[in-house]
DNA sequence: CGGACCTCTCAGCGGATTCTCAGCGCCCTG
DNA sequence: CAGGGCGCTGAGAATCCGCTGAGAGGTCCG
């Protein structure tokens, strides 16, 4: 969600995620496009008129970039840009604002259904599986509870399973963005993570990339 | 701008620097390889079918030199080559002809926006691949695994493959550009890299021109 | 208020990595 | 064939980095 209206924001947050939903959210137009591009999400949902970038231009660039994730804008009624633009510009719906949230809902779930099957709704790397609607994480058909912060990790390795990311890219994507805190927290986080994922398994499903990060091992460990 | 088809070229040409560009228009493939790789141009629009070299090669040839301008394809829509081999040849993005005009300057305009160019994400040498995303070294499937410094120094190497360079220009471009040591960490890491790469395999990716410096062979040794 | 849980900080340890050094040997040149 | 320059090599010292256990602060709940 792309949202600069913090207010707003914060509302539709909670709700969202209440509703089942995993939420990300940044404050403006450069910050969604970086996200957007490296994130594989299900839905966008983005503001007009934001800082830096407005939403009309964020669009163009995504598409640009080959991103085709499903886009909900959201408009002010009487703006500088209306109904007519969103549609033009390839946002796949559109609210015009103040909004019922049971309709944002409901449009949500709509296009993520229209996007469809291919987009994966369960992460799996061996017989690791994360279910993002659900926020269920199971090792060979067993469940595994993890708390918040493990569990962002957690889905945030999966996401760019095979991959090696550095520390500072899991604290900016995990973490706050603006997280200046000591990086040795990921460390910590690992080792809870492998601590309730790995035991009692032989392999680590996480590997240490020494000197650059860590990585998920696709075939799970 | 590379496009055989006097009548498009002429009119795209007339178009583009009507919308404020700077259009410079080669007819075949081997002077768009000669421009490109002379001139600094914000974006490069290339058409697929061209005498001479085909645009396919083209861009091909332009990576291969170390020339990451931003490249957008013209494809037919039925020709031999379709979308797909466009994006796999890391062309930044694609038109089907006939195109709209206006999506074009859009196109463009993004290009040149998104600025920094994509780098390739595989780097390869003969039987030796680099895989910049993951962060993986493979020799004949079989992955290699390195330090920091050593994965540093190969993919220097890589991406100044086939040419000769010096053990100062290889500290300033791996090590920090103001590390003022014994140039000989180059050679301990070279005899480093030789063992974990080149072993058990006959001859040597990485080649000593003595006085000189070294020169990753681009086949692989 | 008290306890359970979660997040994060901190400092010490030990292994991995980086770098230095000194001697050797090969290649080129005279 | 002798000598110098240059690269190669093995060993070891210094440094870095991730791992770990303990614990402080915060929050939520009864």
């Amino acid at each position: 969600m792309v949202e600069d209206e913090l207010r707003l924001a914060d509302t539709v947050h909670r709700g969202l995620t209440d509703a089942g939903f995993v939420v990300e959210l940044v404050h403006d137009g450069e910050n969604a496009v970086w996200a957007a591009t490296e994130h594989n999400y299900d839905v966008i949902v983005l503001d007009i008129m934001l800082p830096k970038l407005n939403g009309y231009r964020v669009l163009e660039l995504l598409r640009a970039r080959g991103v085709w994730t499903p886009v909900l804008m959201l408009t002010a009624k009487d703006g500088e840009y209306d109904q007519t633009d969103a549609f033009d510009l390839g946002a796949d719906d559109y609210l015009t604002k103040p909004f019922s949230f049971l309709v944002l809902v409901a449009r949500l779930r709509a296009l993520i259904r229209r996007g469809g099957p291919e987009r994966p709704v369960v992460l799996t790397a061996g017989d690791l599986t994360l279910d993002l609607t659900r926020r269920r994480v199971e090792r060979n058909g067993r469940e595994i509870t993890l708390t918040p912060r493990e569990y962002g990790l957690l889905e945030f390795l999966m996401r760019h399973r095979g991959d090696t990311v550095s520390k500072t890219e899991i604290l900016a994507g995990v973490w706050d963005p603006a997280f200046d805190g000591d990086p040795n927290v990921v460390e910590v986080y690992v080792r809870y993570l492998r601590k309730k994922i790995d035991t009692p398994y032989a392999r680590h499903a996480i590997e240490t990339i020494r000197g650059m990060g860590y990585r998920l091992n696709p075939e799970g460990g």
